[in-house]
DNA sequence: GATGAATGAGGCTTCATTCAT
DNA sequence: CATGAATGAAGCCTCATTCAT
């Protein structure tokens, strides 16, 4: 992919000044990425300029390049990594459900009352900063959405199976997912971003997934 | 809209070509909106230059700055139109909605079938271009929102009160009329700015308004 | 000079109606160039646009353009005025000089204690606002410094043929003249428009005539 | 000069490149501050944009931002250098008056005979470019004229101490001080800037000097 | 005579990116 | 590898002036 890290990949044993040099750069890297979560969360991802980045994690702007081809890649860089998180998190929750709906549950705790208090930067990028900046950045925002929904949809296809029911049809359950991914979007939007009521994040939360769960019960009646 | 031009808010009669010029102004802010609004939706609000609005209304720069005090303003003019539009159409409808909750699904044929492939334009500027642009643009952004799920929450409460049962707290009739936004908002996204499944919108419209009602109904049992 | 004045200058007698006209068009520049004086005076002679000063006149920017030929007429027509008073109040004063320096005195008086006062405007313009904006305006400065120093220069040279004595040079009579305008000049600023210490005018005048007055005496000894 | 580069300030010791880079640097910016003077004297401070005083000094326009906030701080510097030259010169004269009166003299001679013949580009941009542009500038300029003018106060009144005389007042003292600088700036701009009578100088200082020291030894009588 | 909408050249400034050292 | 000075295209906006009505 870049022309400079094929050295790595072609997995020589490394000296340990070289195993010394990679820890180095991957820890450099890190800062940057921090930096420019800082600043994309804070001031929004035009008004942090590469320099106000370089200068925020301590590096020289022509640093930055060598770590990251421009600035879009900085940004879809966070949001991969964003979304990765994301992914580890509620997917794995949600992959739990059953019949007993207690993944779905787990997945709202765990987005409500974990990720968005401890990561209320990387909730602003993915919903805010990297909203319509490039054609690139949509299409990595919309691999993120399109894995979630993903998860949540075979989340709700497999408790239907146990249910002994089926959705109407694929879209059925794909509304229905992409409906969940967006009501976790806007609540935190409105409770974190617009306002920032952190302490009442676990009651919305259990409010939101309740919503949630009545709506997926409903198909059973 | 201009602090100096009040004359014509001291409502003297006008004369027939003083009647005839404010119609033409008004058409020509009309032209410059939906260049903007074009463009916007189309490139983007960054890659839309003023010049290039300028020249898809067909006037000049400094005429665009007659009528609009900059570019900023431009997305806002636009803004609080959707969302006067939006709330004309949604709100009346919600605020039809009393036990029977056909409000409710009211508002969500006229959002998925009347609004979303009529004002595909509009959809992406309120959810994509005016997103995290400018803390004018967001408080516009807001103020829309939250009038919109304003309307949403007051329909909730209503068909609750019907039932003769209560929301647990204010909150968590806020939180359900979030959700619904939500819920609108990534599924218009989903199927008419990422894709382009306009002929689906109405069966993606009906199967989010069961979830939706499904998950109410919930409520009284 | 300009072609639609042209009328008025082949005074034949003009009708009532005529004479009305030019009245109020007398009367209409009038208030323009107020409007124009103290808009430069207060926000400088740039960010005095030309539609602010048409709104502080009262009248359309079109009309603005009947009575001046462009902005930086507008700015020498002042300056033109402010010289002509200056010269008509110190002039005169400075004519009446002889061997008694009265006439001097005079002049320093007439300077701090009523033209400063009250013409604080005037003062502004034509020492800030004027000061380098164009060949053109530069050149009616130098011509207003130019008369009112020889004012004062035929003074000197007055005294000092009634003392008998004789300036070394004519330049040295002109340096004087020259050197008394810029003390007044700069008097002005620093106390006028720099610090408002109008109070203390008076004061100053008299320190000020003081001192040239002790200078021109030391010619004579 | 920057708030971020303090580097240098921590007066780590620097090597060679450093060195050599920072001297680099601030020969650029000289060159660059070269390129403004010329031209704000030249064509005006309004008339010189950066275009032309980016091709002037042979950089780009964006170098011209690495070296330089705005426009206003390229007046504001090249003022402030000018105001410190003059009270190097003029400043160190007259703190060397006493009884004898010479250190004035002395002064008015710097001034005239060496200051306006080899710094023309500085008084056209103090006494006529400077003037009037900004708050900003305005602010710088009274400074420097509240510094000379107080380094001539105190040689006064120290003259007036040494003549076992007093004046009547601090304002007095003041008065004749401004006074002062105002000769020298009006006689420097009518002799320099409106006509160039370089080689007169001399004359006129002698002349300007006679007529102080006329006034100040009137004093004492 | 008066109006005010329209013009468009020109100004200042920003900032992502490059490259010689 | 790191640096940071240099680039220059491109953007937004102002405003004196004109002219059809």
């Amino acid at each position: 992919m870049n022309k400079k890290k094929n050295k790595q990949e072609t997995k020589a044993p490394l000296s340990k000044s070289a195993l010394r040099r990679q820890r180095e750069r991957e820890q450099r890297l890190k800062t940057i990425l921090g930096a420019a979560q800082t600043l994309f969360a804070g001031e929004g991802y035009h008004k942090a300029s590469m320099e106000k980045i370089a200068d925020t994690a301590e590096v020289s702007v022509g640093t930055l390049y060598f770590y990251i081809k421009n600035k879009e890649d900085l940004l879809v860089k966070l949001l991969d990594q964003i979304g990765f998180d994301l992914r580890n998190m509620l997917g794995s929750a949600f992959k739990t459900t059953d019949v007993s709906l207690t993944g779905i549950r787990e997945a709202g705790r765990i987005f409500f009352e974990e990720f968005c208090p401890n990561n209320p930067e990387s909730i602003a990028i993915f919903f805010r900063e990297s909203v319509g900046q490039s054609e690139v950045v949509e299409a990595h925002r919309k691999n993120i959405f399109d894995k979630l929904i993903n998860d949540v949809c075979q989340a709700l296809i497999r408790v239907c199976e146990n249910q002994g029911t089926r959705f109407q049809s694929n879209l059925s359950a794909e509304v229905m997912a992409t409906s969940i991914m967006g009501m976790f979007e806007r609540l935190a939007y409105q409770y974190l971003i617009w306002q920032d009521r952190s302490e009442d994040l676990k009651t919305i939360g259990q409010d939101a997934v309740d919503f949630i769960i009545g709506g997926i019960e409903n198909l059973f009646r």
